[in-house]
DNA sequence: CTAAAATAGGATAAAAATGTCCGAATTAAA
DNA sequence: TTTAATTCGGACATTTTTATCCTATTTTAG
């Protein structure tokens, strides 16, 4: 559904949300052993998240990443995953057609829209502050 | 959503489909053509399908692909994407986690379940014939 | 001021997906 | 029986995605 990066963007946010909700800034370090991904490449997507106002990041020692509390609570699930994957989730139709729409749509058009749109309305109804929620009292988990 | 390979088998089955309701054998260069695909790339998929027995192929001059009348109301979209993708359409955790499931969730975990779900629901009662209905009267289309 | 710890970012590498080429095999028709 | 039209299948090429490496820069602490 996602491209890894993304997984790994969306894990990685939300580990740091979770941190911040207590006002730990999280080195790229332990983000990645905490989720489990490949620390070069995940410091790249965090680059992209970073430039994206999605994260803050802070250089230099006892730097490392972090998230305005406030905001925890209204970014949304879509933002992330526009920020690293762009609209492929939401734009394209489902058979590879360039220009399939309402007035010319391939066979599963209608089909794939529905789809499309509740996977859309999931993404843009879920705030990261929910994301962490199971976290804190291990009802779900970021890695295995 | 699915691999190009995918989208351009839905698209070479579902033309094959509307042929062989006149008994029309296709051949490799008609279908790359009228559903706007690489020949050669379109070949490694018709040969693929053609191995899990979803389309016939026919070898020698006047040869190419078709499929038994009676069957194209009786296959499935579900059973062309796993005969190409695999099931990586509805296994897999959203965030990418191995082991996600009801018990040990990601964060997301029920709410991409039901996305799935609803996909695969679409993809399973979905058949080959009413794909091809709407081709004949040109109000759905396979290139563009 | 220096050293250590951290992110930024460019270059490169590896793997996977997508796409092409070509000869072999098969079949129908001339 | 030869030729032409076709699929089959292996090898190769290209592009995209995923992943790594290394140096520069920034910041804190000593």
């Amino acid at each position: 559904m996602f491209s890894k990066a993304c997984e790994y963007g969306i894990r990685a946010i939300t580990y740091i949300a979770l941190q911040s909700l207590e006002r730990r800034r999280v080195s790229l370090k332990e983000i990645a052993e905490e989720i489990d991904s490949p620390v070069a490449f995940t410091a790249k997507i965090l680059q992209q998240l970073s430039k994206n106002n999605i994260v803050d990041s802070v250089k230099g020692s006892a730097g490392g990443f972090q998230i305005d509390k406030e905001r925890i609570e209204t970014i949304k699930l879509s933002e992330i995953v526009y920020a690293i994957d762009g609209n492929n989730v939401y734009v394209g139709c489902g058979l590879g057609l360039k220009k399939c729409n309402a007035n010319k749509p391939c066979p599963v058009h209608d089909k794939f829209v529905k789809i499309r749109d509740d996977l859309k309305l999931m993404l843009e109804s879920t705030n990261l502050y929910e994301m962490t929620v199971g976290l804190e009292v291990g009802l779900t988990y970021l890695k295995r």
